[in-house]
DNA sequence: TATGAATGAGGATTCATTCAT
DNA sequence: CATGAATGAATCCTCATTCAT
């Protein structure tokens, strides 16, 4: 049954997701609202109708792309009882995926525009501040299950995920001095050094 | 004595810095040349004769600053001879200088072009290893002195980098939870716990 | 009692009116179907459905204006029976009432579109001939009953309907020089200079 | 000999005067950049090179339109010595030249845009006390030679020219009532009434 | 009747680049 | 070397109108 709401908020979330698509391969200076209109499989004068302002579009697409990893990210460690595994797949979820991984090109077009305007920067703190977060509660569970040794879980979380962000880097703009496979092996090594009685 | 060669190069190189300016403040994509033009004292057709295309401008531009900070670099480190000094002074300069720095905001924009194009790509590689390189460096000249313990530093150079890449996201971005002071202090601490003997 | 057929003659008057205010405010052709139908509290689509096109719609607009005031001017002048109260009150309501008064704002439109569209002209003449008509009865009017001199009726309205046209111009337009006391002052003393014996 | 400075000022200029004609021929919302552009023979990216903004070239097509006929009057009454004449010769000049006269339907442009928008209003007030000066001045230069009979000029002049606006409405719309010679004939027989000794 | 999503033609504006001077 | 007028393609956004529900 496809009511006509139904209809609408589907093709919403179809634009929001070719916007994301486009800007994680193209830049978003170098996506023309066409390029998603053409992607959606709808007209431009349509993707107007629903975001009336190009950098509302992509500021959409953006948090649309960290909520559902946010969501995989819950799924995944509800599964998980052991501390270590725990944070293990943490990393392994947040961390690039590779060369070009497109979350991650998002967040670089994220911190130039947060660099550049006020409005965007609320949003990145919003979103980083949500990531930092989720780490610091693995920790905590960790040293509440007497398994990690943490003395300020936000400071060691901070810390961590720095060295998330600077490996990820590197790993998203294919480097060939830190593949993924050796990007995961430091992050863990530096975890266990952190946090390891 | 101002030969028509060395007045060419001058204006060249105003032209360079007035891009890498306006690109730190406003983003490689919303500089116009005459934006740029404007900065240099001198007319759009006048830029345009210097730098036919504007992407080329605009990688001279980023290069340009890159080199100044390498030289700045190297004549403060010539003058320590204390490898934690040294390293201290390394940071120091190398680390973010406070929100919308405008040498880590080229880079916001080097990693988001470098992710969409291969030849700003290679680019970026070169400029972060030289970065690289100055760190193991650093920490070569460290574990020679019997100041360091390193088994790999070139790993951790590699390590100790990405926390400096991950925390001065944070500084450049104007993050309230992480002041340009705590960023130094987090990171002399890594340094410390990294190759503290 | 609301049949179907009050009910949409009530709607559709509705949306002349709000069209009549929409335009005196902003100009037709800054006026958007859109405006239209939120002001009459409706949808587009439902604005489209009674007036299929949008010239059409403005066109109703201002005739029901005029006819609102033609209403106004019978049913006051019905209840005068002395020429010079009759002329004085007839001024009063065919005078511009102040700056941006909507009825005269949707006059400035009428003799502009009138000028570029031959349709639109007739539509003008007709409502113009009509306040003429009006401004001539009661010229003759005060004639019969002995009170005005007039050769020429039909040119005396002529000459008076174009002083009050010249002047409410300012008036609507908040002219410094001209308030619509002074106006008023200006008429009574032109109408007498004109028709008194 | 056609300095690039020369040639840049004709082509101004002839923007202004293409711009003038067009609107009013189709209306100032009807006209389009391209359509600009296309009489004066140049690239619609021009014309935005000139100017900036559309109602800005508009803006400065009517005050060219008006600059042209101020000039006009002041040389065809330098020449006359009569007062009456020269009363006459700018009636005859500054009232409307028959249907669609494109300088009154610019005229009409202007006063529907100043009544929705001040910054315009500014602008009539300007070129509408231009006018009524000239006429001021005639009235005095009459009175100063004994031709005249007028205790307040101004005041005369306001009239006179309202006059003047009502009728030239009705020939510049066409009416049939009202011939451009008709239209002179009743301007001179209400001057000579309010002047006349 | 009433809705509002969808269309698509079109318009203003921007800007890198060229080139005559 | 230097200018800046001129180009014209490209792009975002608007909006009257249509139509399935």
């Amino acid at each position: 049954m496809t009511t006509r709401r139904t209809k609408g908020m589907e093709r919403e979330a179809l634009v929001v997701a070719a916007a994301g698509e486009a800007i994680a391969e193209r830049g978003l200076a170098n996506v023309r609202m066409s390029d998603v209109a053409e992607r959606a499989g709808m007209t431009v004068g349509h993707v107007s109708y629903y975001f009336p302002s190009k950098i509302e579009l992509l500021m959409r697409a953006i948090r649309a792309s960290e909520e559902q990893r946010w969501s995989e990210v819950e799924v995944a460690l509800a599964r998980l009882r052991d501390p270590w595994k725990r944070l293990d797949k943490l990393l392994d979820i947040a961390a690039s995926h590779g060369a070009r991984d497109p979350g991650w090109v998002l967040w670089f077009q994220l911190w130039l525009e947060s660099a550049l305007d006020a409005d965007v920067a609320r949003d990145h703190h919003e979103l980083d501040a949500r990531w930092r977060t989720i780490l610091t509660d693995v920790i905590r569970y960790g040293v509440e299950q007497g398994a990690f040794e943490s003395v300020d879980p936000a400071q060691d979380a901070m810390l961590l995920s720095s060295v998330v962000d600077g490996l990820s880097i590197q790993v998203t703009l294919g480097s060939p001095d830190v593949s993924r496979a050796r990007m995961l092996k430091l992050l863990k090594a530096s975890a266990r050094q952190m946090l390891g009685s």
